[in-house]
DNA sequence: CTCATCCGTTGACCTGAATCAAATGACAAG
DNA sequence: CTTGTCATTTGATTCAGGTCAACGGATGAG
């Protein structure tokens, strides 16, 4: 395996959050930039350590969690090539409080903090780029931390299976779907053990929602069906609802009984 | 009740996020800022909207929350005078993925969307100002989501205990507490329900830790001293951890049992 | 081929905290 | 003083999901 050319501002292109800048912009940034092999198992950073960079993930994949002071670990986020990390950390004045961990050989294309920050200072395209990302992701943290809490275990499994066929999802047939990742490591993702993951999964399949062979997953019409219903129904939300502009509706919104429960815990 | 003078700088100092920072730049974020007034139960954003300003408490309490499509809530912040709220999602591209919300009569200054973006084109203090605010904060979220993972409902609230006894800890007798806010509002925010804060607060008075009388806490010299011992354990903490930089330790870091527990499950 | 791992599966069991239900207290309005 | 509303408490019950333990199948090293 040999390292891409890192003497090319193409490749810092690559990254979103430099995706269209000018190229002077990135002339700038790319002495401050290196690529950088992680072996299985190898941290990238750990917890406690002063950010010193940002990453961006050419191939392989990065776990980012946070251990506990008995050893146990609660992974936040997996990012998977074409995807970056370890961004708002160089802004914040804390050590890292997580850490991250390459789950299987992996590169990655990194930009100093440093120059990171005079590229901020030169470029207001950029500053607006990172305020916009480091927005983003804290949105996406906390309806992540949401979903954990309003959900079931076996609901948020079938949204990931969703999400994770994504736009190959099939609305009129059987959907195949390839996991990306160790079923243990989804599990983590999912806040979850492994163990319940598997009855997760079996149960599904017992439905006859979803077929199970190994690592690939058959996605049957019903279970698309079901998530198609919830889509037309978060789009209907948009109107007023408890936690919505509801300007005057007044709605009680207590000791409502579950209306409309489908058969099983799927929803 | 008068709203404050809004037609003078020095209250926009009193914001952390622009204390300090050149009177010529908050004379032009000054037009730009207002005062608000929030009856109690009154939202000063909707799940959904559109973010339009950012928001500083000078009294009163705000709740930020976010609402499932059943009712239920995840309150994830509670912002007290002094401190601020919403500044991330004025840069992010998404609406509000949750609402904030008056838990008492309360008077919020805000700086409209528009006339921060400005100045943050103007002033590169104030754009690093922004990027620490938000990275500081996403930080702290994490660790709360990672204590709400770890720890039991007890656990979380001794600790809430101890960080709102703060300062006037006397290391060596007991020290009297005043809950700022209603219990049900503390519940929440630590994430269990009012009733599990109830008995918690129970089982700790019947140790003997805590007393309680109405909305005043005493905490007990007892339950200060194993606050002391996990605090010391902390810092020994920057020595190798499993999940730190534990350069050849090898620990296996699994199969272990608790070992020093302590009597309760305080800890 | 054989052993050692690691991953995934399955069963048995346990438990923390939610839910449901009811009673009590506190306070403001009338 | 009376009533209504809301916060708090307490008890009884339930359950999702974690923990522990054992086992089967794949994979890779020697």
């Amino acid at each position: 395996m040999h390292l891409p050319e890192t003497n090319n501002i193409f490749i810092l292109g690559r990254i979103p959050l430099l995706s269209g800048l000018e190229a002077s912009l990135l002339s700038e940034i790319l002495p401050h930039s290196s690529c950088r092999q992680a072996a299985k198992g190898e941290r990238i950073y750990w917890q406690g350590d002063t950010p010193s960079a940002f990453y961006h993930v050419l191939s392989g994949r990065i776990r980012c969690a946070l251990g506990s002071a008995v050893g146990e670990e609660k992974v936040f986020d997996v990012i998977s090539p074409g995807q970056s990390f370890g961004l708002a950390e160089i802004f914040g004045t804390t050590p890292y409080s997580s850490f991250a961990e390459a789950v299987e050989p992996t590169i990655l294309l990194q930009v100093s903090k440093a120059g990171l920050h005079e590229a901020i200072a030169i470029s207001p395209a950029l500053t607006m780029r990172v305020l916009e990302a480091i927005a983003d992701r804290q949105a996406s943290f906390q309806r992540d931390a949401a979903a954990c809490y309003f959900q079931s275990a076996n609901k948020r499994l079938v949204d990931y299976l969703l999400r994770e066929a994504g736009p190959d999802l099939d609305p009129f047939g059987d959907t195949a779907l390839d996991l990306p990742m160790s079923k243990s490591l989804i599990a983590a993702r999912l806040g979850i053990t492994a163990e319940t993951l598997s009855r997760a999964l079996r149960e599904l399949s017992n439905e006859g929602l979803i077929k199970v062979r190994g690592s690939t997953i058959v996605l049957r019409e019903a279970l698309i069906a079901q998530h198609g219903a919830e889509v037309r129904e978060r789009k209907v939300a948009t109107q007023p609802r408890p936690w919505n502009h509801a300007h005057a509706s007044g709605v009680p919104a207590s000791r409502r009984t579950a209306q409309t429960m489908p058969s099983a815990a799927w929803l």
